[in-house]
RNA sequence: GCGAAAGUGGCGGAAUUGGCAGACGCGCUGGACUUAGGAUCCAGUGGCCCAAAGCCGUGGGGGUUCGAGUCCCCCCUUUCGCACCA
């Protein structure tokens, strides 16, 4: 409010309440019918602070987005949305995001993660089955050596069963288990050998089947063919364990290619992983590494063993959450039918507001007997209700869409309307949104989309960043570098001190923890909230993180106050009386130059360099009144033209200037061309590249009276001087570089 | 380790396509007006130099060019993202 903001409290919407959530579950009946909803066990990440799981896109570092917490992984029956079914549409849609930062895009393809390759089955002999290996680089199959499976991996119980030293390895897989993924990653490279082994395809020798905690069950098949010869990570493994190294694929310089062959086995440092030849591998041997990749597949097909398969690192949306809070998820467990959907006109089921509360304790809601107890609506027994919600990424993946039809209780939103409004022209928010937000709006949109519900599928035409602004907090090493509060802090002599220690100053995020938050309230009542935007917009560009700083506030609030300053000295160019010269051409020039320089950085989003040139045409004001000037008009076009950044100032001197209706309705200034040409230009005159002087002509400038000025230059003449004049370099309009000898 | 972006005065930051580096603002210095100034106004303010002339100057080193903050190569630093994804 006092930031003198307007919004259109019409359409406004809050995701808490059940007129919103309704369509939140009612999308989810509409996914979980096209198969995109649904429910699966599954590792996943558990924050034990929470008590309640999260998504991948919520763990950073192997830590709780929220709370900070290390992560765990269990074992859970959860409720998932079926993202990587969109999977190449996201990729691929990214190339269509013209519009978006390029940093934003790099950031979801990674996540996505889309991998080419093949999947091969790998026979075991003693099982009498297969197990499935994912590769992106099959042509490197005579290469395998061993193959590694996930601890987890279904198949490693059958593995071990009548291992000698079952039990011992039993206990591993468990301590490797219970590793949170931080743990995990920390513990390096272990492994133990199963026991059993496998037969390479190709190559047709056994080959031992390791497990190994660097191999993921959550991507691709949970086991791999390891080639140490060109995988890094198998090579690595290899050596730790002693394991067979074998060269199939060699550089193909032809230099290279003997030194590698010479150098032999025990001298190799590393995997050779990038492209070559490859050799001693039956019908690819020969082929460049592409062509060899293409053809093992032919082969691989041919043998009916596998066949080509790309693979994402992306995961399944896991969407239930246990903490209360958020869209109770619409279904009911009856022990006759089952899974059973609540009907559409049931909704919405609303999340109780008088649950007890009683700590750590779980999910509230799975305490409450009116909430969890229901009718089956399929057979009319009694019937369990879901007590996970979901999580609040859900809310905001479609908000954009409701905003164009807020009150609308008979359906999520009206198409007609949304396909006319929508998509968002400039969507605006921080980078932390790269991945989480952006990623599941796009993905909910394609559902939309399939749904025929709108005719696009990508929600946010162009992207901008914007950065934070940051300030300084203080820590105190000798508290275990805690923050400290800024009202005990004492600055002396350019650092900061409580009771005698020195604190340790750190540039960040404002935030409460850091307590480095300026509030904008104490500066609004102190400058007033023109001061307070225009400051903000004018310390730097919006896409950058700027530093708050207290003292270049009032540079902002001074130019403001002459601005408002200016209005008693204008006022006089409107009296008949006032004797004043007309306005000189060159602040008319000045003027409409600062119209087109002001329209043009609005428009790119340069809010601080549009600012410095209003300042510049408030300076020129200045100047020329001071000079006794009629100064009236570009005096009004400076107020329209500050007006989107200042508008209480301007829209109070503009009814002041005695004009009836607001400034907000008057018309955008245009400028014009012709008055913005300079009648003289300066022409900047180098000798050897370097400034010696400058020269003005008549606008526009002719190449031959600027050339004579120049050789009419003194100073130029000087450093011509005796000198062989070996060619003059002209810019036109801009510069003569004169090249001597 | 891999990938991306960035590095310009005491500070925040300017600088179409290579063409006057430091716009605008903060801070600082001096002055004016003042009982007063943490208000306002005026002037100055990259470094070397008393000053001028001149020289140097956009993280460091090379290169291309008449001319490089801008383009190319190498290096350093910072920030961000990814990090056993087979």
């Amino acid at each position: 409010m006092r930031w003198g903001i307007l919004y259109d409290w019409s359409k406004e919407l809050a995701s808490c309440e059940p007129e919103y959530y309704r369509w939140n579950q009612w999308l989810f009946l509409q996914l979980y019918k096209r198969g995109l909803a649904y429910r699966g066990k599954a590792p996943v990440n558990w924050c034990p602070t929470d008590q309640t799981v999260l998504a991948n896109e919520q763990v950073i570092d192997g830590r709780c987005e929220r709370c900070g917490s290390e992560v765990v992984q269990r074992e859970l029956e959860q409720w998932f949305l079926k993202i990587t079914a969109y999977a190449d549409r996201l990729d691929d849609g990214l190339d269509q995001l013209e519009q978006w930062p390029e940093r934003v895009k790099v950031m979801q393809r990674n996540w996505i993660g889309r991998s080419v390759g093949a999947d091969v089955e790998f026979p075991i002999p003693s099982l009498g089955k297969t197990i499935r290996i994912f590769t992106t680089r099959p042509d490197t199959i005579y290469g395998a050596t061993f193959m590694v499976l996930a601890p987890e991996h279904p198949d490693v119980a059958a593995l071990i069963a009548d291992a000698s030293d079952r039990a011992e390895l039993e206990r591993w897989i468990e301590s490797v288990r219970c590793q949170s993924a931080l743990e995990r990653q920390e513990a390096g490279k272990e492994g133990r050998f199963s026991g059993k082994y496998a037969t390479n395809p190709f190559t047709k020798e056994p080959i031992p089947i390791w497990l190994g905690n660097f191999v993921l069950l959550q991507y691709g098949t949970g086991a791999i063919m390891a080639v140490p010869g060109h995988d890094q990570r198998d090579f690595e493994f290899a050596k730790q364990y002693d394991l067979p190294i074998r060269i199939v694929v060699v550089p193909n310089v032809e230099p290279a290619l003997s030194r590698f062959e010479s150098a032999g086995e025990p001298a190799l440092r590393q995997a050779f992983v990038e492209n070559g030849v490859s050799v001693d591998s039956g019908v690819i041997t020969g082929l460049p590494t592409p062509k060899a990749i293409e053809r093992i597949i032919a082969e691989i097909g041919r043998l009916g063993i596998g066949k080509k398969m790309v693979r994402y690192r992306l995961r399944d949306w896991l969407i239930s959450r246990q903490r209360y809070w958020g869209t109770p998820i619409p279904v009911l467990y009856c022990d006759k039918c089952g899974i059973v959907l609540v009907q559409e006109d049931q909704l919405p089921v609303v999340l109780p507001l008088d649950v007890p509360f009683t700590g750590r304790e779980g999910n509230p809601l799975a305490k409450d007997p009116n909430f969890v107890n229901a009718t089956c609506p399929k057979c009319g027994g009694s019937a369990r209700r879901e007590t996970d919600t979901m999580d609040t990424f859900v809310d905001s993946s479609w908000y954009y869409t409701r905003f164009i039809s807020a009150r609308d209780d008979k359906q999520i939103f009206d198409s007609r309307l949304v396909n006319r409004w929508l998509p968002v022209d400039q969507y605006i928010g921080g980078i932390e949104h790269a991945i989480l937000h952006l990623l599941y709006a796009r993905f909910i949109c394609r559902t939309l989309y399939d749904m025929g519900l709108v005719n696009f599928e990508e929600p946010f035409t162009r992207l901008f960043n914007q950065g934070m602004i940051t300030k300084e907090g203080y820590r105190d090493p000798s508290d275990n570098l805690a923050w400290v509060p800024l009202n005990e802090v004492e600055l002396r002599d350019g650092k900061a001190y409580r009771g005698g220690h020195e604190l340790v100053p750190e540039m960040g995020k404002m935030s409460k923890s850091r307590f480095n938050v300026v509030p904008p309230d104490d500066l609004i009542a102190r400058y007033g909230a023109d001061t307070e935007r225009v400051y903000t917009l004018f310390i730097a560009p919006p896409e950058k993180e700027a530093a708050w700083s207290d003292e270049g506030v009032v540079g902002a609030y001074r130019f403001l106050g002459r601005v408002w300053n200016l209005w008693e000295r204008v006022a006089a160019g409107f009296s008949p009386t006032g004797g004043l010269k007309a306005a000189p051409t060159q602040l008319i020039r000045k003027t409409h130059q600062t119209i087109a320089a002001v329209t043009q950085r609005i428009e790119r989003f340069e809010f601080n360099t549009a600012i410095s040139a209003l300042m510049e045409l408030s300076n020129a004001i200045t100047d020329a009144r001071a000079d006794g000037a009629d100064v009236s008009e570009s005096y009004k076009v400076l107020l329209q033209l500050l007006h989107p950044f200042a508008p209480h100032i301007t829209e109070e001197l503009w009814e002041m200037l005695g004009n009836q209706r607001f400034i907000l309705t008057s018309r955008w200034p245009e400028a014009d061309r012709a008055l913005m040409q300079e009648d003289v230009v300066t022409i900047v005159v180098q000798v050897n590249g370097k400034l010696r002087g400058h020269v003005e002509v008549p606008n526009p400038p002719a190449e031959e009276v600027v050339l004579s000025a120049v050789r009419g230059n003194d100073r130029i003449q000087q450093w011509v001087a005796g000198k062989q004049i070996v060619k003059t370099i002209y810019v036109p309009g801009k510069l003569v570089n004169v090249v001597v000898r």
